[in-house]
DNA sequence: TTATCTGCAAACATTTTGCAGCGAG
DNA sequence: CTCGCTGCAAAATGTTTGCAGATAA
């Protein structure tokens, strides 16, 4: 049913390789950077997929832009990321996911999902900053 | 310097009385079909200085759309939105923000942020679904 | 072989912007 | 009166889609 192709492996190797939240504009221009000639459409199909897969977790930008990364974890998290490099830490949110329940409870709804993701400025970009 | 338009209160006294998230376009439409004559980029435009101004809260739908809502509370809070009718309750979160603070020490971060929302079915909506 | 995938370009949806005229202060 | 605001239409993004040809299985 999905079929092998050299771009979707070519995306997915690319995915592993990366450490940071990325957009599927990007990604298509690290591809063709590193030598591998894809077209964008076939990036946003092949990441589509894989979101549906399960396979990338996808973030929205304060801009509304879908931003993608391979994580290690296949179990439910959360990330912390930051603002000026990108660099992403995958963390657990235990007591997110007790805070919500108890809020859906407490206000009559079911079925409850949940997003919760920190975004901020990491040790070593603070240290490359001006202390304020 | 911000002129009180007969626009912009349209735009405000429209928030005002919604209760639920609503898209630009959507807010546009509504205010066509209540009589205002306005135009869809002075809705933006609108929109835009009021989330700047900290008076509107601006969500990002599953598509990347910009949702917007006039909240009661002023202070930083959280939002459990019904995925059916849209029906926003206004949320605390203080589990989230010893969550975020512990985190973000843990991992060498300063500066945090976070963004965490809740999406499910209120009670009014789960009511007039099948059981399951 | 053949159903799926790819690349391109055109279509789309949302949001932003340039500009001439309007209108709040 | 003046400068900011408005409306329109055009442009800028980010993403999706139609189709003819390429290709994995």
């Amino acid at each position: 049913m999905l079929r092998m192709t050299r771009q979707r492996s070519a995306v997915q190797e690319l995915l592993d390789r990366t450490d940071d939240f990325r957009s599927a504009q990007q990604l298509h221009e690290d591809l063709r950077a590193s030598g591998s000639s894809i077209g964008l459409a076939t990036v946003y199909r092949t990441l589509q997929s894989l979101a549906e897969a399960d396979a990338v977790d996808v973030l929205r930008g304060d801009d509304g832009e879908a931003l993608y990364r391979r994580c290690a974890r296949e179990s439910h998290h959360h990330h912390l990321v930051c603002k000026h490099c990108g660099r992403t830490v995958e963390v657990e949110g235990a007591p997110v996911e007790r805070w919500a329940d108890k809020v859906a409870e407490e206000n009559g709804f079911v079925d409850v999902d949940h997003t919760a993701e920190l975004f901020g400025t990491c040790g070593r970009c603070a240290g490359h900053q001006r202390t304020g």
